[in-house]
DNA sequence: TGACCCTTCCCCCTTTCGGCGGACGCCTCC
DNA sequence: GGAGGCGTCCGCCGAAAGGGGGAAGGGTCA
């Protein structure tokens, strides 16, 4: 907008995301965009990492779902290891926990997949100068869940187990013998979450559990 | 390969995404295919149903986590209204229930988006002669499902509706005072789904009905 | 050292679950 | 029209879950 700004420099990007699918389309899209220049793609986190060392992009567009290395993991090696260089999430759908996860791993952007290529495009270079760029949905959803995590008391590793175990569909006997104590103790613990989560059974501790991420349904037989 | 076959003829394809990078991608990815043209494109399933039925395509490529109208939905629509056009479902994670619906919505492929371009435009053609193409884990799944389906009786309504209840945390009581019948009723219900479901706790038939679709995340609160 | 937290375990008690058996109405099929 | 199957309803009872309170050992930190 204003005239005083410098003219943009190019900026180099590397992708990151599992679907070659999407890392054509991705470039397609910034290709649009002549100050944008697409030096590497990655097909996990591992790759990520390296082909970042190895290419210093200014800019990582990183996808979150991934198999071998999560995004949000690689995001917090990445930015260790390269403090220059920016990170931003890109998933398909807003899922609840990865938003607070993404951006404390170091991400400046949270973006969704349905954006524009000129969004995509605007938050890359507001990235490369060190500006924010949230989805409006990712805003709400992380002053929501800061505001509750204040509010909320953190669990203890025990406890933490143990809401595990019930998001497994454990029962009390189940986990004790698991974890090596009495069933007293596993009380003890239960009652403690339930009441700093402000949850009434069990069974919305589970839910409570997959909502946050704190446990996955893939751990569940069946 | 063989010489006798005759030549392929071009097969007309009309892509259903929600991403528009998706779309670009898949449009790169069947380009490399001389005799894939990629007709026209939707972003949900409304414009999916509406543009099938202009442009008549042979096959259908479609996402089946989408806005508006889902993917399920608009197969079964579609295959209704086009009995002709054959739908290859593709989605970027194998989520369980979504295997077993796209299937018996009517798609004759079901597909992953880490698929090369190859095995892409290879199950297209499939698709044009009529021939099922799985992701074998795909496959694993839906003859597991299937067998687990004999093996498992059905549940009646109520059941259903109890199971749902359950599976949004709600107790006995929640659930006797929302359907206006007693709690021992309810436990009666609860009592013989979980029998039928072969399972021991309301926290497991939480869990199980979150894994096979039957209820959501997010109807839950929290 | 004292204060504080985590973990462990115990007690007692109430509420909730879940299994078992029984009852009624509705439908179908012989 | 009677026999059986199924869905819905209910009460009894033992088991599991959950609340409240207390206590002990170990850890950290001021």
């Amino acid at each position: 907008m204003s005239i005083s700004n410098p003219p943009n420099p190019t900026v180099r990007v590397l992708l990151v995301d599992d679907h070659a699918v999407v890392r054509q389309g991705l470039r397609l899209f910034l290709g649009l965009d002549p100050d944008i220049e697409v030096v590497g793609e990655a097909g996990n986190g591992e790759e990520a990492l390296a082909e970042a060392q190895r290419l210093a992009p200014d800019v990582v567009v990183m996808d979150l779902m991934m198999p071998v290395m999560d995004g949000i993991t690689a995001t917090r090696a990445l930015r260790r290891a390269l403090p220059d260089t920016e990170v931003i999430a890109l998933t398909s759908t807003l899922e609840e926990h990865k938003v607070n996860g993404a951006i404390e791993a170091g991400a400046i952007s949270y973006m969704l997949k349905d954006a524009s290529s000129d969004t995509l495009a605007e938050a890359i270079h507001a990235a490369a100068r060190g500006e924010v760029r949230l989805h409006p949905e990712a805003a709400r959803r992380l002053v929501r869940d800061f505001r509750s995590a204040e509010m909320r008391e953190t669990l203890t590793p025990k406890e933490t187990i143990v809401l595990q175990l019930i998001a497994r569909g454990h029962s009390n006997r189940d986990i004790a013998a698991d974890q090596g104590v009495s069933e007293a103790t596993v009380k003890t613990h239960v009652s403690r979450l339930l009441s700093k989560l402000e949850l009434e059974s069990r069974t919305q501790a589970a839910l409570y559990a997959l909502k946050h991420g704190i446990a996955r349904l893939d751990g569940v037989e069946g």
